[in-house]
DNA sequence: TTGCACCTTTGACCACGATCCAAGGTCAAG
DNA sequence: CTTGACCTTGGATCGTGGTCAAAGGTGCAA
């Protein structure tokens, strides 16, 4: 059986030994065996571990969702339905965002579209919507 | 000329008076005169300002861009063509955002419809793409 | 044996935008 | 004159996900 340190555990999995020893403290990586000089040793399953985190976070999950995850992976009686429950919260809560952010740029773009920019910054619609102004101060010829 | 409080003018602009602290310490507020005892003494104009820091918070405009909008709106010679670079940035930083998010809830998304919610979790292809497995390992009757 | 890469721990620091706390001063009402 | 609301400052804390630094131990090669 492959045991690495650290450092090779690290590299192969794309992050840094600072990450592994957060995620360990994190409850995400199991605290490895040792050697007897006190460096934690570690198999290739560990390689994968790190590289679902790696997946999972890719995918926008934060770590405490990753850490439901991967205990779900690990248990024999779980259902898919479980996993689908924390997928499906994610997906709401980014389409929640997505709509949001959606929403103001939207918004900036209109304002962005009626904005002259040779114009004094005291004509500008951005500036003026900032303001609280919901109309221009000189737009009496517009529209 | 209406003087008013830290408190009073928090209430009217509907920030905390730590808030309107932590503003003024930013330079998003110049630092106000004081009464005898020390007390800050602000007026109309500064709950107007707040207010617009309010607005362009709420539109997605991060504190560092806000100060530079309160500069130019208070810049007589300044062109609304430099409110627009601040603006065009924000909505460019947004739709990459927004674009991000949206393959993220994508994916997730297919993952999921492609999920049989009363499988065991070896079976979830939502876990098999986390852990690497682009294929099911078992889905030689699926397609 | 020396030199370097690697490992250990504790604890501080980054962004971001606040929010809260402690210890003290001020002010108006009752 | 006391009570309570308000104000002051400096510094700590939060959440999220790390990153870095200091001071020391270990392992291997020239």
């Amino acid at each position: 059986m492959v045991v690495i340190g650290i450092g090779k555990l690290a590299k192969a999995a794309e992050v840094r030994t600072d990450t592994v020893r957060y995620y360990e403290r994190l409850g995400l990586l199991a605290p490895p065996s040792r050697t007897r000089a006190g460096y934690r040793s570690y198999g290739t399953a560990d390689i994968e571990r790190l590289r679902f985190i790696r997946r999972a976070k890719s995918l926008g999950f934060p770590l405490d969702d990753i850490r439901q995850l991967l205990a779900l992976r690990a248990d024999d009686n779980a259902r898919a339905a479980a996993v689908l429950t924390v997928t499906r919260a994610r997906i709401a809560a980014l389409d929640t965002q997505i709509r949001d952010l959606h929403a103001i740029a939207e918004a900036l773009s209109r304002l962005a579209d009626d904005c002259p920019p040779d114009a004094a910054v005291s004509e500008c619609p951005i500036l003026a919507h900032l303001s609280g102004l919901h109309r221009h101060p000189a737009d009496s010829d517009r529209r």
